[in-house]
DNA sequence: TACAACATACCAACTGGTCGGTATGTTGTA
DNA sequence: TACAACATACCGACCAGTTGGTATGTTGTA
């Protein structure tokens, strides 16, 4: 996908500079929030150097998208979770991973891909794709693990991998705004506990799950 | 909150204007690429106008998710399935509403309070807190049912009404950003056929649900 | 009930500053 | 010496917000 290969610290250091300060600003500020100045004094180069390497603000943007994509993969790739030898527990495993990331400031632990998708779904059709493309090639990874627990164990008609890693994502986004408006990472533990809840349930995997009767 | 009487169509007719045209123009473009002449253009009155009755941008947006809360309280208040006997089908008469709503283009299904709460969270404290009182809000009014129902059903240890609620929402959030992603309702579909199946799964109540057994 | 005093609701024109983007260098290296 | 990788200087468009004004209420008082 990317062809550029550079000497880090040398030349084409201003390109992953670039992609490293969007990633950062916009998740704090959003994209239309961010310009093009201020992206250019935190990577350190100048507007020359921008323009060079990208046709245009939307283009960063979209490169930023991919980036965040090639980052976050080899992050969930080379985590522990992946060693189990149950398809179960590996997701069980990201799930728990998720929550440690999910620490200090807000913008530190949200997603870059959720938060371009949502401001420019509809002014930027290069920013969008890249954003959702991220968003669902996490996804397939999610339902590899998900198809083999559905095969392993049974679920319930119409339960797929990819619909619930698709789903997976889907309440880990809308917890990065609930986090956003509460201003830390409570939310996102509350949606794990749910989601892992509902995994158990789905998969008769319950026993664990402490139950309270209904009151007399 | 607001003190303002007027007749509709006469002398106040702006600040409402203008209120409608930040909902419909912020959901579709965002809040910062969103100008103050853009909103004055479809509102139909001068940035004078713009100015008399908001101090500022900001304070027209914090303003426009209290319009937006008021608007949509309205919405679900009136809606049929408040008629249900049962807490519980209540809140699966919610889904169902939530279901047939979210159709057309994408800005007119998704939240004002979640797009400017991603989008603003870090820029205005205003537009933040307005956006996750909207959010919250309406949680706690699902909280009333959930409570009831797990009163009478019975729920596993650690859920609540409130937490059942707001996670609610957290779906919802998430499925939208999913659906600017794809372009269509199909990720809040989606969401709501997981987010059902877990509740009948939580409440013991998916005796409905077809089950798929393991491959031999 | 008449009218002065004031408040509200708006408008057109304008301002200083910031925006994304461009045109034209300079410099290190192969 | 040719070219990629930058830097500098600058442009026109657009931005949020201001100004000085008008038209239309509302209200207190004689």
């Amino acid at each position: 996908m990317n062809t550029i290969r550079t000497l880090p610290g040398k030349a084409g250091d201003a390109r992953s500079k670039l992609l490293d300060a969007a990633v950062t600003l916009v998740r704090k500020q959003g994209f239309s929030a961010t310009s093009v100045d201020q992206l250019c004094t935190m990577a350190g180069v100048t507007k020359g150097a921008f323009f060079h390497h990208f046709t245009s603000k939307d283009a960063l943007g979209a490169a930023a998208a991919d980036h965040w994509t090639a980052t976050s993969s080899v992050l969930f790739m080379e985590a522990d979770y992946n060693r189990h030898e149950d398809p179960l527990d590996r997701y069980l495993g990201y799930l728990d991973f998720r929550e440690e990331i999910a620490t200090g400031e807000v913008a530190e632990f949200t997603c870059y891909a959720g938060t371009s998708l949502q401001e420019c779904y509809s002014s930027s059709d290069a920013i969008r794709d890249a954003a959702y493309r991220s968003i669902t090639g996490h996804s397939a990874r999610l339902a590899e693990d998900l198809d083999q627990a559905i095969a392993q164990y049974g679920a319930p008609q119409g339960v797929t991998g990819m619909s619930l890693g698709l789903y997976t994502q889907t309440a880990l986004q809308g917890a990065f705004i609930l986090a956003k408006g509460q201003g830390d990472a409570a939310p996102v533990h509350d949606a794990i506990a749910h989601l892992r809840r509902y995994i158990l349930l789905l998969f008769n995997r319950d026993e664990k799950l402490a139950k309270k009767e209904p009151d007399q």
